[in-house]
DNA sequence: CGTCGGTACTGAACCGCTTAACCGCCAACT
DNA sequence: AGTTGGCGGTTAAGCGGTTCAGTACCGACG
């Protein structure tokens, strides 16, 4: 059975097949009555449009890339993603008759080929960064090649070489945290922060330090990790074991605050009582384990339909400027308490 | 800067497009020394077959796609999709030149009406079908519609309508796990699964009653939910509360054995001195909480892979079948021990 | 020497859709 | 009445590849 074209609907119709495209894209040149006969025909025959005689046409692809670069022993237990892609498909699903085409790649060089051949091949109408770096070799990659972009991360200095980015203010969580922490009577608070890499890190890095001083409690300096549970684990150990043991440690994703604590059990730390714990991003992790994970709330979802939403427009050839979303908020649970009187 | 084409190649090597194209293909046609020099031009020039011309020309769109069909929030904590995702990209990564295209829907219609636009539109090559179901109706659709794919899971009773499927013995799985249970004394042991619609599901629950009465230990019929962490809790709650408590439960996944650890702490119910947990999948999760969950290992980024292998066969022309693959496999942790003395 | 066969390559049609250019027709206007 | 100008359509030229039918050339063979 042959595929269906507009040229079978065309002769279904009794019209040409350039009736049959100005009708079916809503554009003048048809008369009301035309058009309606052309659409109807058209859905009895459950006729659909080729992808690809579309793309050729110079038109759009109908599809965005969003590459995914961690380890893959991150990768599968690292909510994150699985969070902004189910928030990046609300947003397509919402008639835009946009596919997600999904890449997971070993390495930075492994992403940015990734991008060029997509774009060379004309595979995808724009893409998602995620995860963006100090001077991020990204972007000037999606901008010398005119791929149109928007990054889910703060805006660099340079302004982002005009690629839109979907932000929050890292800072003030991390300031919330520490502010809480502080509260507690905690006075000696540490952070288990993701790769440095990460333009994030930095900035968070930068606010823990900034709120550590201002709230007075003593900040080692962050460990960076690959956000895997096992360096996670590994980190909270060695602080654990160290002079001046914290009291509190905030993480930066989930995974490394969950194992961290059965690392300091392992220890003989309770927590809390002994040791209060932050997690990064609030995934239904966080409220799964026991005891459940105070974490700083981000709705990820919402960031990845934003992104979306932005993207179409932009591949739409709208102007599109960055895109702040609301900071996020310490969700307090059971992980932590008052800080423990002196030994 | 026009996009580049074969023309351009054509004309900066002396030759006509059809000649560029039998180059770039490995086809007979041109003599070596012809062939060299294209390839040469082609690869300094930087060209790139457009996939939407290639896809025209009826050949591949150069895609396969997957729908994923859980509830958003089981999705974004349910590590089983990025690690399929992870194993599925591997393969693609091996020199395919095949995307993926990734859809989440809300509900089975959804997911069949993917694959049937993703088909009409020419957007794909292939799918990759998960869960399979009792009388899957995405069988026959794929069928009907000619659309190449490849399932993961247990090959229905009728062959599954010429879809070759990715398995494995689900039931040696849980065999194993209940034998250890047995022999660790434990004679009232529970199965908290998955939603009953899913064949594997009804296998396991099969095997799990049968492999109770070859050990003869006590089986509750299992509890079915939607591998949330929220459900898993609530079953073993039940559980924990109803008269004859077991002194075991096996898990369909990582995520409600995780959740009902927490659970049973709530009831101290100690881990594993009153309770033993085994847990689904055996993601890093496992390894990460404590006390670690003992669970059935199976290699679900191996699976992905192979099935992507297959499917690219199969939409290669090849004659594909069903592909076995090794059982899962009891990886005794701390959250399994000797079976509580009588109360 | 003419013919045959094979090789290396060209030219053009075609895939399904978009779109610029054109065309016939009728109402309105001068 | 003749010109103008829309409207409602048709025609055909691409888009960037693939592929089939030729064609030019060359060595071999009777």
């Amino acid at each position: 059975m042959r595929r269906l074209t507009i040229a079978d609907i065309a002769a279904a119709a009794g019209v040409s097949t350039g009736a049959v495209s100005y009708a079916l894209n809503g554009r003048p040149g048809v008369s009301p009555a035309t058009r309606e006969r052309i659409l109807r025909t058209a859905r009895e025959l459950g006729w659909r449009p080729s992808t690809a005689a579309r793309a050729l046409t110079g038109g759009r692809s109908g599809a965005i890339g969003l590459v995914v670069d961690r380890p893959a022993h991150v990768l599968g237990v690292e909510p994150f993603f699985m969070r902004l892609i189910s928030g990046i498909e609300a947003r397509l699903a919402e008639g835009s008759g946009t596919a997600l085409l999904l890449q997971v790649a070993a390495d930075p060089e492994g992403e940015m080929a990734a991008y060029t051949d997509w774009w060379a091949e004309r595979r995808v109408d724009g893409v998602l960064l995620v995860d963006l770096r100090a001077d991020d070799p990204r972007l000037p990659l999606v901008r010398r090649i005119g791929l149109p972009a928007v990054a889910l991360g703060y805006p660099p200095a340079d302004g982002g070489s005009g690629v839109p980015c979907v932000w929050d203010d890292e800072g003030a969580g991390i300031r919330e945290a520490v502010g809480y922490l502080a509260a507690l009577g905690h006075r000696r608070v540490a952070r288990v922060a993701g790769p440095a890499v990460f333009a994030h890190t930095v900035r968070r890095d930068a606010a823990f330090t900034a709120a550590a001083a201002a709230f007075g409690v003593a900040a080692a300096p962050p460990v960076h990790t690959d956000y895997s549970g096992e360096e996670g684990a590994r980190a909270t150990r060695r602080l654990l074991a160290g002079a001046d043991r914290p009291t509190a440690i905030v993480y930066d994703n989930d995974i490394m605050a969950l194992a961290s604590m059965g690392a300091a059990g392992e220890m003989g730390v309770d927590v809390p009582a002994e040791l209060s714990l932050v997690a990064g991003d609030d995934s239904a992790i966080c409220r799964l384990t026991r005891p459940a994970l105070t974490a700083l709330t981000r709705d990820v979802p919402e960031h990845g339909r934003l992104a979306a939403s932005a993207l179409l427009r932009l591949v739409a050839g709208e102007e599109v400027g960055h895109v702040p979303t609301p900071p996020p908020v310490l969700t307090p649970r059971a992980s932590t308490a008052p800080a423990p009187g002196p030994r």
